[in-house]
DNA sequence: ACCCAGGGTCATA
DNA sequence: TATGACCATGGG
């Protein structure tokens, strides 16, 4: 990993250049917290737009709160959560967020703890890992917690700030601690990431004259 | 017919 | 600590 530069204002130009870019994004969609939740679980490892027909259909069946998710039958959860991919452990993870989540007091009960209390906790949660905790610790908490998803990884190697290997607690201070803790910046900053990767060179050559920000060009996997 | 997607857990060595 | 298997649907 470089260590011998300023990242504050490299990432900062960074930011600013993707937002000039995109402009700002609304990000996480949904219509409550407890939504980002539960969609931070049905992404793991699938695309968002699978993620959509879960839970439509899961709030077509139910107003979407953990008391009334808890009250579908396993076979109900797992037809609303089928086209997400995965569905059986997924049923079971947001069942076991659920219960977790109502033991808490549910969002107002999350209102106690600590940034770093609430991470703690949540990792703890069978199902939960770094990612989707700090999915919610960001998105539907409003932490300022820097998520690090392939999209983040990918890019930072193609800067070639990092080599790859780096642990996922090395890449979410790396941000952490050469950005001030806002926030909105982190929020903007990932959906831009993320934004960037998905309209940009998908399926093209690494020469893609599409892309403005060559360096930044996102066209296959591993390169 | 392939590859991949906004990961996480578990069993092995 | 570090790999590999497994989970499963839908779009390109």
């Amino acid at each position: 990993m470089r260590t011998n530069k300023s990242f504050t204002s490299y990432f900062i130009s960074l930011y600013e250049s993707l937002l000039a870019m995109y402009g700002r994004q609304a990000w996480w969609p949904a219509d409550s917290p407890f939504e980002i939740m539960v969609g931070a679980i049905l992404t793991q490892n699938t695309s968002w737009s699978n993620v959509e027909k879960a839970l439509n259909k899961l709030k077509q069946t139910i107003l979407l709160t953990p008391e009334n998710v808890l009250l579908l039958s396993q076979d109900e959860l797992e037809h609303c959560l089928k086209p997400a991919g995965f569905f059986r452990v997924k049923t079971q993870r947001l069942q076991f967020y659920c219960r977790w989540y109502l033991s808490q007091g549910a969002y107002n009960g999350l209102q106690q703890f600590t940034t770093l209390e609430l991470r703690e906790l949540l990792l703890h949660v069978h199902g939960i890992g770094q990612e989707t905790a700090d999915d919610i610790l960001l998105y539907a908490l409003s932490r300022p917690v820097f998520v690090i998803d392939a999209y983040t990884r990918r890019l930072l190697q193609r800067l070639q700030i990092i080599n790859g290997n780096e642990k996922y607690e090395a890449l979410r201070c790396l941000f952490e601690n050469n950005l001030s803790k806002k926030v909105d910046l982190y929020n903007q900053f990932h959906a831009l990431i993320v934004l960037h990767a998905k309209q940009r060179c998908r399926k093209t050559k690494p020469d893609c004259k599409n892309c403005k920000l060559t360096e930044m060009c996102f066209f296959t996997k591993s390169t």
